[in-house]
DNA sequence: CAGCAAAGAGAGTGACTACTCACTTCATCA
DNA sequence: TGATGAAGTGAGTAGTCACTCTCTTTGCTG
């Protein structure tokens, strides 16, 4: 196997364990016994584990940006919007993309981090603009509802019976922006 | 100084840490130092550093209902609303709190965290509810707003002179929900 | 076949960290 | 006065973890 699929390899597995445990409660030693190699190989493939934290925070908004260009397909305006909207509740049945996020936001205390993040988010931001097409208030109601999808989903609140959980969870109107 | 009120002020100290820093990427010894108490000691007044984190979620949450009991005072509906959304705003000044918020989130992997989190956000969403009086939708349209918010400020967007930026701080318009 | 570069691992190392044990100081009160 | 109990600490301890040094294997090429 080359460097370079053994490096997506390990990113893949480092996206799942930093979603769940954030860069400092994940140990380089469970990512490379994941990935099936040794640690020491890891740090070959990358110089250090912050590195590879940023690459998996890069990622995981990348990958983002890509699955709402294949939603929005030729569509456009509120329908554009809507679609995207479909595809992030998709996304969000995997817990892994939302608390890799949350994971990031709550490391941007550290100056590399938080220069990642905001650019990932930007790149979201702009992405989402440039395929809907929308108004910025439309836009950000858009994205409000998704953080607040974010943290349901963080807190496992869609699992809840209990009424204000479900009231938490319901969909935005998609007439209200 | 008594034991009750070592607490408080190790508690204090603990919630800043543990916002920049998460359960996993604060130590005990910097919380004791700053808190001018011996390491050991500090256990024991609190019996594990996760006892510590989850009493300082809990301490977040609490004190943002009192607050926002404080600002809704006699009001009620709408201009209550308004008002607990100011003091959110407020709040956010100090990012210690949103950071706590976020922290608590990204910890929900862990159960006993998860639980508390729960509690924590349904008592806020309860607080909000019996203090306006507003429907479900306003109500999940106030908190998705807020989240964005959190986030935001978690990247120190408001610091950022760019367009995109300037867009996704704005405060949400009141009339829509 | 010789040589070379890249893939990969074994065995550390020094620093850190949650938590413990045994100890001291001191105010209170029978 | 002497005992009690609460506040508080010095000195560990066992374990973890990011990262390194050095070595082996393997596939390719001249």
């Amino acid at each position: 196997m080359t460097a370079d699929e053994r490096r997506a390899s390990v990113l893949a597995v480092a996206v799942q364990e930093f979603a769940r445990g954030g860069l400092a409660g994940t140990s380089t030693e469970v990512i490379a016994k994941r990935a099936g190699i040794s640690q020491p190989y890891l740090f070959r493939l990358y110089p250090t584990k912050k590195d590879l934290f940023l690459t998996a925070v890069r990622d995981t908004f990348a990958r983002t940006v890509r699955r709402f260009e294949q939603a929005a397909g030729e569509l456009s305006g509120q329908p554009a919007l809507t679609a995207i909207g479909l595809s992030y509740q998709e996304l969000l049945r995997d817990r892994t993309y939302l608390l890799m996020q949350l994971q990031a936001y709550a490391s941007c205390t550290d100056p590399d981090i938080r220069t990642a993040t905001r650019t990932g988010f930007r790149d979201l931001w702009r992405a989402v603009e440039r395929l809907s097409g929308v108004p910025s208030e439309a836009l950000r109601g858009f994205f409000a509802h998704g953080m607040l999808m974010n943290v349901a989903a963080a807190m496992d609140l869609p699992s809840l019976s209990e009424e204000w959980a479900r009231l938490v969870c319901l969909a935005a109107p998609s007439a209200e922006d």
